[in-house]
DNA sequence: CGTTTGATTGATCCCCCTCAAGCAGGGTGG
DNA sequence: CCACCCTGCTTGAGGGGGATCAATCAAACG
């Protein structure tokens, strides 16, 4: 049964919540934020004079909390601000499998029966609004609509490429491929540092995020290191090669 | 190099168009479609006096068109009426990834880069609506908001499933759940006859969504029918034994 | 009636799983 | 300070699920 984490502890535990003040005031933890613009955060959060800031609360979770749940029908959505953390499926037998990982900036939007949990892959800020308010910005404010749609359509976009790597690739593709992806996405934040970037990930998240076993994960990266295509180490990972990586991975 | 179709041979060929009424007039082909009312049309179609009804075009497609291909930006969203097809994605090397198959009801808004084309599984009958208006109806009535969500939230449901069927499942279970997935989703339109339903699928469409060979296919197939789980034949899919049907595909 | 599409079945091979042991680092408590 | 555990990574040996290659066959098609 791989990969699965110590059982949940602290689901009745709710994280605490650190401030409750509205949007404009001054020393929001929003003011600084580093990945503010360049995310959904910065539609939901422009100030325009005829409207009311958005509530919010900004919350705390610690490493392998598991902040949402699924069956548990929310009525929040929660943008990340810090810390990476990712959104998973449990199976019967209790087996898990990883759709997504969430780094600061992405948005969790359960709508409908999102169906998956939410588990802090290290402490994790976030930051929680009510979802009828921002159903309202989003028909009231035209670029606040059409952000949203780039949103759901790039999630959208990204478990599609997941679903097409899982189906065709092999197992040095899948892994290729996931690096990839989490390189361009960080990239887009402005969280790329040079070649390397933090990489919190455990080898058996990995593998249950690319549908291997994490001793064939670790056979693989073996090979990568090996092959000087990229290397982790120390939670970053450094890309040696990068059109060898695109090559391998990029399938398209 | 499993599963690929005949070359694209009619791409340009445009699919002809049928009518170009206006919604409310009468002799629309949508008067009598049997599956409006159970999926986004009944939200787009509905007759409030102060709106002028929304730009439609009734179009076909023969077996093996390609009506909307990937790279190829649209500012259509599209409604499948009649037949069924399915979205896929190529690979460099020629193989095909199918994220999904289209059955009639079904939406297709290829907002973003979509990046995935769509192939006619049969003959086929869909509906073009053009995006702005769609957008426009979408912001000034709630109704129509909601179902949009209900409907973007659905699909991205059943993509999560497959992905997790993709990274978890062994190759009867890709395949159950392909099964119930489809009867599901036929049921929901009132398209399901006692417990069979048409299946127009090739064993190739199935390997290509589930990422196995159509010679593995075959033979799961071949199991599944001398196990009395299901069969298919002559285009049919006859469920002989749903319980064990969901104890292999549901997975969860 | 040749040709193409699609399903079936057998034989062989390989990628990855499974089981297992060993090791390094980091708590934690004596 | 060391003993002990727990988490996580590595490496080896063996086995299995599904891929690959190939031949046959039925039905549809031109």
């Amino acid at each position: 049964m791989p990969g699965i984490d110590r059982p949940v502890q602290s689901v009745d535990r709710p994280p605490a919540v650190m401030r409750e003040l509205p949007a404009a005031l001054p020393h929001s933890p929003c003011d600084t934020c580093p990945v503010r613009g360049t995310n959904f955060c910065a539609a939901l959060l422009i100030e325009t004079p005829h409207r009311q800031p958005l509530t919010q609360r900004h919350e705390r979770a610690e490493r392998r909390d598991i902040p949402f749940e699924a069956e548990r029908s929310s009525d929040s959505i929660y943008l990340i601000c810090g810390g990476w953390a990712f959104a998973f499926r449990r199976l019967r037998d209790g087996r898990r499998h990883i759709l997504r990982f969430l780094i600061p900036g992405d948005l969790v939007s359960p709508f409908g029966e999102g169906n998956f949990s939410v588990q802090a892959l290290t402490d994790l800020r976030f930051c929680r609004f009510v979802a009828a308010e921002v159903k309202a910005r989003i028909v009231e404010e035209p670029r606040t609509f059409d952000a949203w749609m780039a949103q759901l359509a790039a999630e959208r976009s990204q478990l599609a490429a997941s679903a097409v790597a899982l189906g065709q690739f092999d197992a040095a593709e899948r892994i290729a491929h996931l690096v990839l992806q989490l390189r361009e996405r960080l990239d887009a934040r402005g969280l790329l540092h040079g070649e390397s970037f933090p990489f919190p990930l455990r080898q058996s998240h990995i593998a249950d995020s690319t549908g291997l076993t994490s001793v064939h994960v670790s056979r693989t990266l073996s090979a990568f290191r090996k092959d000087g295509v990229f290397a982790i180490e120390d939670g970053l990972l450094k890309v040696i090669d990068l059109t060898r990586l695109r090559r391998i991975g990029d399938g398209r």
